[in-house]
RNA sequence: GGGCGCGUGGCCUAGCUUGGAUGGGGCGCUGGCCUUCUAAGCCAGCAGUCGCGGGUUCGAAUCCCGCCGCGUCCGCCA
């Protein structure tokens, strides 16, 4: 058992930096924060230390300064030497004590390297809650791809983490699906290509709505069961989500298949049942911002910064029922009792919501506000996606291709070599790998314009690059395993320092991701490190290397990497084949 | 009309929070590299007014103001 835990290179070298830097410049009258960056390209060092603010203060050319406390900071542990140019004083590690200090912590920390020491902190991060009417699109599929990683990072960096599915069991959608299911013939509708219910119920759910449109009476009748639901009564509750329910499982069979499993499923109605919702309505009455507009209460929203056409948010009806936001205020007072961080992973379209529920629950004293990461649409080429009018690419039909191109792919190279079985097999993890990367790769806030050649990109900036990378570790290690614990200082070539220096930064991009709510950059990350490592593949040979003690040396610095592309890649919920 | 977000080579994208040292990548295109650990790879080349205009600064893709374009929201919907 691993009994400290321990520290990571770049921290030590980073301590080791500020700990020399501050007396000398407390000296100066620099009393700043010492912020270190890190410099263009290797060459000019490790990390730096720029010199522009504190030229001012000691009216020197920055140029001046930076020679001047370079030559102050004399060599250490971590600090091999350093060097002023352009301003700046450049550190340059103590590369051997990297290396060692570097595979020593790979190898013994294993699947855990990278992670961070227990925070013990609890985090619900609510993601994905779609309208259970029908499959998942490709329009959404951001959400749970996003969501689902930033569970993964936070458990990562050390929290304890719950995920949560909010089951919208009161909405109009799915008393529209409901009373579709209790009132359309199925061999009315047209037959799908899939055998599966979510895909099985849609035709229900854009019949409805079509039949509700055209009909009055329908369009009645559908708003009843929404009141009804409202009101908490059981049995209609009870009715909507024995409709709803096999469209729920369906869309978890297709979130599963990304590896996307949820903790907990939280539905809607519960807090209509428990009243805490009420609790809510009365609560929000009593603040000075509440208003009265025809028997249904609000607040205005003005004075908070929020402006528009209407800046009123209801929270009841005339009728003295609750909205949907009302009751998302409510379950956010429950998440917030049984978590110190609240994270929401929302779509654009819900950036009001979301300011309405924050200030609502600021009024009513909530101690716990939720952090919302907000994506952009993926839409196609022609516009928004639609489920209602069909226009929209499923999931289920992006996996089902992904998964076919990534078996052509591997049958045109390896089909002479690995059984059918095997093929499918990688090609499963590829193409579920595909997916997920070329989400996760851009930023969040970035509009995405579905075009399935991107969706299904395989070569360059994408999962197969760094999977392969990984398969290519792999390898090497089935051919000849790394002897684990050996003398590295063989390792001195530039592509056998630079992966180093790579390896050793993971623990940062981590924390960088976790701390921002970005898991883009563990995505670029992994890149840069596959990048590297092939580099470092094609000049530096390992099992064929030049004696015994540089190909052991090299084989831990392939286990390192593969370790690291392997627990990299996890984070973004993508396998790492041993072998493509 | 107002709020919020986005705008980087033909296409996509990193960098923007915390201003600094030559704006990184990928796709595509052109040319080269498989008798050596899997070529889903590697190397070289072509390609950029960082939307436009002003300002702050020793220094702006990054901060501030204005404008333009795209997205999104402004329901007693969810």
């Amino acid at each position: 058992m691993v009994a400290a835990f321990m520290q990571y290179p770049f921290d030590l070298f980073r301590k080791e930096i500020i700990e020399s830097l501050r007396p000398i410049l407390d000296s100066l009258g620099y009393m700043d924060e010492i912020r270190l960056e890190t410099p263009p390209s290797p060459e000019m060092g490790d990390l730096s230390f720029a010199c522009f603010p504190l030229s001012k203060i000691v009216k020197k050319p920055p140029s001046d300064v930076a020679k001047d406390i370079a030559n102050k900071v004399s060599p250490k542990e971590w600090i091999d030497h350093t060097d002023a140019s352009g301003g700046y004083v450049n550190f340059f590690i103590n590369v051997e004590r990297l290396v060692s200090h570097t595979i020593d912590v790979i190898l013994m920390q294993d699947k855990t390297y990278g992670s961070l020491e227990k925070k013990q902190k609890k985090v619900i991060v609510e993601h994905t809650s779609a309208n259970p009417n029908g499959p998942l699109h490709v329009g959404r599929a951001r959400n749970p791809i996003l969501g689902d990683t930033l569970v993964r990072i936070y458990r990562y960096t050390g929290y304890d983490v719950e995920s949560q599915f909010y089951v919208d069991d009161l909405g109009k959608q799915v008393a529209i699906l409901a009373w579709g299911v209790k009132n359309i013939k199925p061999e009315t509708l047209p037959k799908t290509d899939r055998d599966k219910p979510d895909h099985l119920l849609v035709r229900f759910y854009q019949q409805a709505y079509k039949l509700m449109s055209e009909n009055k009476e329908v369009a009645k009748e559908i708003n009843e069961i929404v009141k009804l639901c409202e009101r908490g009564d059981e049995e209609t509750i009870r009715m909507v989500r024995d409709a709803f329910e096999p469209a729920l499982q369906g869309i978890k069979q297709s979130l599963a298949e990304l590896d996307i499993h949820f903790d907990r499923f939280v539905p809607e109605s519960q807090f209509v049942k428990d009243k805490s919702v009420d609790e809510v309505v009365e609560a929000l009455k009593k603040t000075e911002y509440t208003g009265k507009e025809d028997g249904a209460w609000y607040i205005d929203l003005k004075p908070f910064g929020v402006s528009g056409r209407n800046t009123k948010f209801f929270f009841t009806r005339s009728d003295g029922t609750t909205l949907y936001a009302t009751r998302d205020v409510a379950y956010h007072l429950w998440k917030a009792k049984h978590a110190d961080i609240l994270i929401n992973v929302l779509g654009e379209d819900h950036k009001l919501e979301a300011k309405q529920v924050e200030i609502a629950l600021k009024l009513i004293g909530a101690k716990t506000i939720p952090k919302a990461v907000f994506y952009s649409f993926v839409t196609l080429p022609g516009g928004k996606m639609s489920t209602r009018r069909g226009r929209v690419v499923y999931l289920d039909d992006l996996i089902d291709e992904a998964v076919a191109r990534a078996f052509e792919e591997v049958k045109k190279r390896r089909g002479n070599e690995l059984t059918e079985e095997k093929i499918k097999h990688i090609a499963k993890l590829v193409g579920l790998g595909s997916i997920r990367y070329n989400i996760l790769k851009i930023q969040p806030e970035k509009d995405i314009v579905f075009k399935w050649e991107d969706a299904l990109n395989f070569e360059g900036y994408s999962a197969p690059f760094i999977q392969y990378a990984h398969a290519r570790a792999s390898s090497i290690l089935r051919k000849m395993p790394s002897p684990g614990k050996v003398d590295v200082k063989p390792l001195t070539h530039q592509q056998e320092i630079a992966l180093v220096k790579l390896l050793a930064r993971f623990p940062d991009v981590i924390k960088e991701a976790c701390g921002n709510n970005r898991p883009n950059l563990i995505a670029n990350y992994l890149y840069d490190l596959a990048a590297q490592f092939n580099q470092f593949y094609r000049d530096c040979p390992v099992i064929k290397a030049e004696n015994k003690k540089l190909r052991d040396a090299r084989l831990a610095l392939v286990q390192a990497t593969s370790i690291t592309l392997r627990n990299g890649l996890y984070l973004l919920g993508i396998s790492a084949p041993e072998e493509m």
